[in-house]
RNA sequence: GUCCCCGUAGCUCAAUUGGAUAGAGCGUUGGCCUCCGAAGCCAAAGGUUAGUGGUUCGAAUCCACUCGGGGAUACCA
């Protein structure tokens, strides 16, 4: 049972003759929260004080009458009014114990699936997440969506609803023209047959250096140039007398401290600039290619257009480069135990685009401005374009085409899009265009359909630019998968061989959990840490195994099957004890309030797509269970009573550190 | 220029979406293994929630302005 929903049923019961406003009684009803700290009970209710004016009444005498009026003596203590009109309340222990009891008995552990009575309704979501591009390797920019989205669908599945995870890969754009190119001009034909993927991740280096060389001498005089006339700006700017007013003098002040941050940065991106053509000048393998190949950015994009029109050898050669990137992505996500429904990625809606423009423009949707078809959105300055000068297709139009298929083959109620935050333009534009399509040409109809963003920050650097390696490439997310286990297989070693008793893992073993241990920090760090604002990354704290990590839960989880291994206790055992639970030491109390909130954490987790209130749920139960374990001796307890007791709280603890961590893509050891 | 996001302990982040004395982790200081696993536990120090005004019973949260940071900004994705 979701005990906080129950409340706020009793509660909106209670309110009604007050308030005959459904919206009203449900936001009021609403008001009924955890209680902070342990000193106002185990819930409260707050709605009180705002009814104080709609009533015209002291809010303390609307609490009076409001819990005369309140039936929850089968759940609560009689409730306390504390305060302004607060109304706090706390469990019974027969309740809480009872409660324990239907989990214990329940694979679900007491959660309510959608659809069932009480419970939120079934609905069907896709869920559209990683997206990597197939023809570079995937980086640590990679991890985020990937993991996140990853955890969202876990999530939304074990709650009952109906989930399809599509990604979206990168399988068409100009990395292919890249990589032709390179094939055609660069291949090393034995590194090729040896191992297609190195190679090509090689050509598409090689050509992207190339490309971003000729491009920056290209940009070298003008950048050089507005350095120049930003420098002047400023000193003339520097050399006109200071106002005397006030607000003209700050204003005066501000304006130079912006041109000397322009001159700055200009200046700073002209030496890097200066420096990474230097690099590829210095650079005595790049010489030859660099000379034969002035042309090379058109030439990139005459193979991907080329590829685009149907030519017979790009697409000969397109077909022969699939398969191994994809081995390549999927191997990743074997290692990261991460999978999907569908992978429909840029390529499989390529044959649609020209019907998606056609169609936006039969509606009046779609038109053409300076050359290129354009839609134009009310509440925008700038348009979304669907179609380029030359013809060719963009990203904007493979979504439309992506969404037109989403909706007619799996009519789902909500599409969820796992995306950096700076693509929150383009999903506005998305979004806009897609509500306008569906009135004029009916994609979905009438039905509601919830489109919908889940931004995530970039990730930086420690020094808060895009995260970077010495050389300047983008951090190889295979590089920090191999890093988290390495690490913690030292870390595993390292504490196994300190056992009080000696070393008791094999070698084996001990690399079996540094995998686990590992993968799962490297998850835990994103997970815990959603917010929209950019994401500081660092090894050290992506990679630890201490404090507010997934080791610790996974400890807590190993400590209790360690009381279960040391007491033969098998786990049929377990099920077979029916004693009731108790819960007169504080730490038994604590825990069992904790484990029945696990519900609550879910239903927060899903309300807004945010698995970070799962993590902090884990946390705080794996917390829970350490005070408990620290006080309380349970194969040691006074009684066989007490015994059983403590034995069922530790496995219901432990059942749900598992299923918990298992939602968000986290496996749990038994030693470790 | 315009639009969007953000500013919380030394650092990285929370705060149940307007609730009571703003919480964790890391780091720092001190304590706890003869006792089911010390990857743990307990305690201490650390805050004008960037600032100013407003809204109300009540503001980190909502509004206005100021300061600071980031992002996006017609033919990359």
């Amino acid at each position: 049972m979701n005990v906080l929903a129950e409340l706020r049923r009793r509660f909106a019961a209670a309110l009604a003759p007050w308030v005959p406003d459904p919206a009203a009684l449900a936001e009021l009803a609403g008001m009924v929260r955890i209680s902070q700290d342990p000193k106002f009970g185990d819930y409260q209710a707050n709605c009180a004080m705002p009814l104080k004016q709609r009533l015209n009444r002291a809010s303390r005498d609307i609490a009076t009458d409001l819990v005369a009026a309140l039936k929850v003596n089968d759940l609560c203590h009689p409730p306390e009014i504390a305060g302004p009109g607060f109304i706090n309340l706390k469990l019974r222990d027969d309740f809480l114990a009872a409660q324990l009891n239907h989990a214990l008995a329940d694979p679900r552990l007491g959660i309510a699936a959608t659809g069932s009575p009480g419970a939120a309704p079934r609905r069907r979501f896709v869920v559209d997440y990683s997206a990597p591009n197939v023809a570079k390797p995937m980086h640590v920019g990679h991890i985020r969506s990937t993991v996140i989205g990853d955890a969202l669908s876990r999530t939304l599945r074990f709650a009952g609803h109906e989930v399809i995870t599509d990604n979206h890969i990168g399988d068409w754009g100009t990395q292919f023209g890249m990589i032709i190119y390179g094939y055609k001009h660069f291949r090393d034909e034995g590194a090729y047959r040896a191992n297609p993927v190195a190679e090509l991740a090689r050509l598409y280096k090689l050509v992207n250096r190339l490309v971003d060389y000729h491009d920056g001498r290209a940009r070298l005089p003008e950048l050089a140039q507005k350095l120049a006339a930003q420098e002047s700006q400023l000193k003339t700017a520097a050399a006109e007398p200071l106002p005397t007013e006030k607000n003209a003098l700050k204003k005066a002040q501000q304006a130079l401290r912006r041109l000397e941050t322009q001159v700055r940065e200009t200046g700073e991106a002209l030496t890097a600039l200066r420096a990474s053509l230097a690099a590829v000048e210095g650079d005595a393998a790049l010489a030859g290619p660099l000379a034969a190949h002035p042309k090379i950015a058109t030439a990139v994009l005459a193979e991907t257009s080329k590829l685009h029109v149907g030519d017979a050898e790009n697409l000969a050669l397109w077909r022969e480069f699939m398969p191994p990137c994809l081995e390549e992505i999927a191997r990743i996500y074997r290692r990261l135990g991460v999978t999907f429904d569908h992978t429909l990625g840029e390529s499989f809606y390529q044959d649609r685009l020209s019907g998606v423009v056609a169609d936006l423009k039969k509606h009046g949707l779609a038109r053409e401005s300076d050359g290129a078809v354009c839609v134009f959105l009310d509440g925008f300055d700038i348009p979304m374009i669907i179609q380029k000068q030359d013809g060719a297709f963009l990203y904007a139009t493979t979504d439309l085409a992506t969404i037109q298929y989403r909706v007619s083959e799996w009519h789902p109620d909500a599409i969820l899009y796992v995306v950096d935050h700076r693509q929150s333009l383009h999903f506005e534009h998305l979004f806009a265009a897609v509500q306008q399509w569906n009135k004029a040409s009916h994609l979905w109809g009438d039905q509601n359909l919830e489109l919908m963003h889940l931004r995530f920050g970039t990730v930086l650097g420690e020094d808060r630019r895009p995260i970077r390696t010495r050389s300047g490439e983008s951090v190889a997310l295979e590089s920090l998968l191999d890093e988290a286990i390495r690490k913690a297989f030292d870390v595993v070693s390292t504490k196994d061989d300190a056992k009080p008793e000696g070393a008791e893992l094999l070698a084996d073993e001990r690399r079996r959990i540094a995998d686990v241990v590992g993968i799962a920090a490297l998850k835990y760090a994103d997970l815990a840490q959603n917010r929209e604002s950019d994401y500081i990354f660092s090894y050290d704290k992506m990679l630890s195994l201490e404090g507010n990590t997934a080791t610790y839960m996974q400890f807590a989880y190993a400590r209790v099957r360690n009381i279960f291994a040391k007491g033969q206790i098998a786990d049929a055992a377990l099920a077979k004890l029916s004693a009731p639970v108790n819960l007169s030491q504080p730490t038994e109390r604590a825990l069992a309030l904790e484990l029945l909130r696990f519900s609550e954490a879910l239903d927060a987790c899903i309300a807004d797509y945010r698995p970070n209130h799962l993590t902090a749920y884990l946390f705080e139960l794996a917390g829970r269970y350490s005070n408990f374990y620290n006080e309380c001796s349970v194969l040691q307890a006074d009684d066989p009573a007490t015994r059983d007791s403590r034995l069922r709280l530790c496995d219901l603890t432990a059942r749900t550190l598992r299923q918990g961590l298992a939602l968000l893509g986290i496996d749990v050891i038994e030693r470790m």
